[in-house]
DNA sequence: TTGTACGCGTTATCAC
DNA sequence: GTGATAACGCGTACAA
């Protein structure tokens, strides 16, 4: 069954396919009658207009194209779920691509997009994502760009990120606060921006508050499976520090899930023995024993933010106004539970 | 900046438009210096085939379609990074759309990707779907398709799913082998397939190790927050059976998590007082206290296999082949942890 | 009020 | 070996 074309109704009719189109179109210079007669036979037999043709001679495609680093990954899938329900709310398609942590991969894909004629594109880096070439072609190809969590301060184009500072450095002043005053670090990969900021905020915290700055309680974890990363540097933490250690704040929520289920194994007390903060409060992390305090992503609503943005942007672009890029950072909190 | 054309290359060449694509294409009927030359300069100024009009052209997009009923969940999002994956193989691209269990939504998609010429399409049916002339539609239009985990029996496709009732009845069966006599079930939602697959192999496993069916020990759990209903129906299970239950059974593993949060927090040993076994074995499973046998399945198999399939027929369609429609069970196995 | 003609960018066919 | 022409389906300026 092929589907049906502006021709089909224009024979079946006797119209040109001009008059059809118009018809459809609802203009004012066709007849009520003819109207009428059009929109009935094309509604009969389920006329929708070839997006290729449309997409051609209009040069959009009511589409969007979306990469992110991986798919499985509960801040990620929620920042999709955003999307995808703000672009199903405007009638969009979502095309979207994970650079598996490949800069090689995210450029391709960046160019497979391009190519595709989306209307904009949502983009969170990848970890070894260093050259931006990739970024500014887009830009000079005039299609709508927001960058989002993993973002390149140098790339001028709209951003959509968290304070990873201040929201490390919250996590860690509650710790001081409540009276721990031996914090160690799980601290992530050395090159993204999120992990060097949330180190900071971690370190200025402690000077802030008249502590000093141990680097033998900074763990680095850049293997990739972080939960078991979490549970040994956990056994490390214990035999290098024992008992001269009270608390610990990790860049993420598997490496305080793995090195709570470490802790719990040696019957180690938390938070009597040592307290936990994690960060991105995933689901998980109100379900393990004890359930572990965690700073809110609101990747819910980063997504929606960097998607209405893009939107923002592509109407501007259709109407030929001028816009200005934004920048904006999402609020953070911290959620209390069991293991501080 | 706009994309370059093939006019443009021609204008700048002195050729034909025709001769250009010829050229790019490797056409034996061009010259070796002809196609050397267009192909240098299409390289330099970065020519890419618009791809609106090869599709209009070629009535073909190197595009898929995904429905899915939900983004952010376990055994989703591995599907679909095991799609993407093997979409980016095969230079295909994924548009992916959720329908969020509302079949009014799924039908309005399923139209948008056909009117969107997708080269084929991967669905996963919402609970609420009973009605498959969207289905049917996507078969009259020649589109392939491919139906997965939730699926339509009646519908002429192929599909990939998991032997539901079978994977429960060794779960069920292994309980009773250890010695657990009164086994509860905390059951899904009545329409599904898959829960009412898995409740039926639970029941199947006590009859047939003589173990009588008890109907107070099913719990019926269809609200849309499986943790706190695992939490509140554990909570019930011990008022209506205190001592006389031994094990449970739950759909999923989020319900299973609820309630060994109930059995910690009320220090009912687990499993000395009450055995659990899960289904789905998401990553949480292996994280929480005491970890939690569950059934997995293989969701990203899953993935591969269904996609696979349908690239297979989307050749065969392009080959102008047969080719029959399959129909595939994935391997589950019960991961054994500490709940049992 | 209706229809003709052209162009969007590519590719297949056929003529030279 | 090269190129003119038509066609994919739609939208619009213009003519009738």
């Amino acid at each position: 069954m092929k589907p049906v074309t502006l021709k089909d109704l224009a024979k079946q009719l006797g119209l040109s396919v001009t008059t059809v189109s118009k018809a459809l179109k609802g203009y004012p210079d066709v007849s009520e009658k003819t109207r009428e007669l059009v929109k009935s036979l094309a509604d009969e037999l389920n006329y929708v207009p070839n997006s290729f043709a449309v997409g051609l001679r209009k040069q959009q495609s009511k589409t969007i194209g979306v990469i992110i680093p991986a798919m499985v990954h509960y801040f990620f899938s929620n920042i999709l779920d955003a999307i995808l329900k703000e672009a199903e709310n405007r009638d969009y398609m979502v095309i979207i691509m994970q650079s598996n942590e490949d800069y090689e991969l995210e450029k391709k894909q960046v160019d497979l997009l391009l190519n595709k004629g989306v209307d904009g594109m949502l983009i969170s880096l990848s970890n070894h994502t260093r050259d931006f070439k990739h970024l500014q072609k887009i830009i000079d190809y005039e299609i709508p760009l927001v960058l989002f969590d993993k973002i390149a301060k140098l790339v001028d184009c709209s951003k959509v990120i968290i304070d990873d500072r201040k929201a490390a450095y919250d996590a860690v002043s509650y710790l001081i606060k409540k009276g721990y005053k031996r914090i160690a670090h799980f601290r992530g990969d050395l090159n993204p921006q999120n992990s060097i900021d949330r180190f900071l905020g971690y370190k200025k915290a402690l000077l802030d508050h008249n502590i000093e700055f141990d680097p033998s309680l900074v763990y680095l974890c850049n293997s990739n499976s972080d939960f078991s990363e979490g549970y040994s540097n956990a056994e490390k933490l214990m035999q290098d520090h024992g008992d001269n250690v009270d608390a610990l704040f990790t860049v993420n929520d598997l490496l305080a899930i793995g090195a709570i289920n470490y802790f719990n194994k040696k019957n180690i007390k938390i938070p009597e023995q040592i307290a936990l903060i994690g960060f991105s409060n995933w689901f998980m992390a109100s379900v393990v024993t004890p359930s572990l305090s965690s700073i809110e992503q609101n990747a819910y609503n980063m997504g929606t933010k960097a998607v209405e943005i893009l939107f923002n942007e592509i109407d501007a672009k259709l109407n030929d106004t001028a816009i200005e890029h934004q920048k904006i950072t999402i609020d953070t909190e911290l959620v209390l539970r069991n293991s501080c």
